[in-house]
DNA sequence: GCGACAG
DNA sequence: ATCTTGTCGC
């Protein structure tokens, strides 16, 4: 593949006509060999007022969810945020943080949403197939579709649904926070998507991987 | 035409 | 996303 947005051209039209083009490509059903050794987790935080974007990776050991590795990787910010053209603005950190961890992991979370996207290319969707890595999206906020209400109880899901398919879940992850928009990526099914966060959440809103890289992206940590 | 709109 | 401490509620 030619770069991680084939041939855009800078546009935002074209950028729309490139993720039609990757979205085809997106492949919903779990198809790893293997139970997953190491599990990634990403997400992306701004520096200067948003002049540096600031991409965190970390590798964590899917048997304990300890942390292995961790990488930040900050780059001057290429363009603005556009509601469902986030990957054209922070993908291009997130590989690089990718790309500098000691192991490739068997399964990517991502922070934002794998198909519950307009075009059903979100960030995570887009960082799979250009990837090839099994990927999960965890989003705080829906960016398309609707859920019906959902339970008071941790762990308690609804489908999230959009033109009438289900694009994700919307999962209360812990009580008394809001739900969070559950959705595959690439190379994951909806029901092993879902499966994948509840394995790994510890008593937080955001399961481990997102929840490590949150911290660090966001000069928290 | 008028809102809604991941991070 | 980010600017930012204490504070209300469970």
């Amino acid at each position: 593949m030619s770069g991680l947005f084939g041939d855009w051209d800078g546009s935002a039209a074209d950028a729309r006509r490139v993720q039609q083009r990757l979205a085809a490509e997106v492949m919903l059903r779990d198809d790893a060999p293997e139970a997953p050794r190491w599990l990634g987790g990403f997400d992306v935080g701004f520096e200067d007022a948003g002049a540096i974007t600031r991409a965190a990776a970390v590798l964590l050991a899917a048997d304990t969810l300890q942390p292995v590795a961790t990488e930040v990787v900050r780059v001057p910010t290429s363009m603005p945020y556009v509601p469902g053209l986030l990957s054209f603005r922070e993908l291009p950190a997130l590989v690089a943080a990718l790309e500098r961890l000691p192991h490739t992991p068997d399964l990517v979370f991502v922070d934002g949403h794998g198909i519950a996207h307009p075009r059903r290319l979100g960030i995570a969707a887009h960082f799979g197939v250009v990837t090839g890595l099994p990927s999960i999206g965890v989003a705080k906020n829906v960016l398309c579709g609707r859920h019906d209400p959902l339970g008071a109880l941790a762990g308690e899901h609804v489908p999230l649904l959009h033109r009438g398919e289900q694009i994700g879940w919307a999962l209360r992850s812990k009580v008394r926070c809001n739900p969070l928009l559950v959705s595959p990526g690439h190379r994951v099914s909806m029901q092993g998507a879902l499966d994948a966060v509840l394995r790994t959440l510890r008593g937080y809103r955001l399961p481990e991987p997102t929840r490590l890289a949150d911290r660090l992206a966001s000069r928290r940590d």
